[in-house]
DNA sequence: CAAACATATAAACATTTACTTATTCGATAT
DNA sequence: ATATCGAATAAGTAAATGTTTATATGTTTG
């Protein structure tokens, strides 16, 4: 079935409820040190003492992002010993990033050529 | 040349630079009624005046998103007499935002299948 | 049970942000 | 010039958010 962008736009997008989710979402994407976090997880599956060890930011600092990234169903929890694993809840996530870094740099770089 | 995902991620979005870029027009895309203008202006270029009355929120308000619209330079604005018309600066915009209403759709309806 | 480790939560604070109401600026037309 | 229309800005406020420091919870091990 042919879904061309305009069309895929208005039936998935154009709903008050759609567009309040990617809100929502887009919220949790919002901040660099989450960006860095789901970097992070794009390797796969981490603890929080092994992202704070990577990351170099305050334990309490990455749990709390932790949260609002779970709030946003963004990552999966596991708990296993002591240890509570993240993981990415979906591979478009890591899609999505690299469309928005693609996107911000061309930004950023080329202010004029579009 | 092949750029597999894991691979683009690397060498886009590793950076510093680019994950803050990425995290600032987030920031951009983390409202709502943002998203609403985006999506208007999905249908082309457009006046304040007309966003106003297609959206049904307050004139103030439209121009204040608008200016964090352009302050993320996702759009460029033109100025024809009495009019100043707003349009996206960038096609991907649009892709990206259905990305995002779809995945956020998802994880919402979707809560444990993934 | 106590000590040590991994993680979460609480409290407190500064900053940002969305929104409203009121006013100003800019352009056109009479 | 002045009135009118489109759009931006100012001022003010309430709410949300990122961060730090301190404390609590939960799990394992001696």
């Amino acid at each position: 079935m042919e879904t061309p962008l305009e069309n895929t736009l208005t039936t998935k997008a154009a709903t008050p409820a759609g567009l309040q989710a990617a809100a929502f979402v887009a919220k949790a994407l919002a901040d660099e040190n989450r960006l860095r976090i789901i970097l992070s997880l794009t390797q796969g599956k981490k603890s929080v003492s092994r992202i704070v060890e990577e990351l170099g930011i305050s334990q309490p600092l990455v749990s709390h992002h932790l949260k609002e990234l779970k709030r946003a169903l963004l990552v999966n929890v596991e708990r296993s010993g002591p240890f509570i694993y993240y993981e990415l809840a979906d591979q478009r996530i890591m899609t999505i990033l690299m469309d928005l870094t693609g996107l911000a740099t061309d930004l950023l770089t080329n202010r004029t050529a579009f």
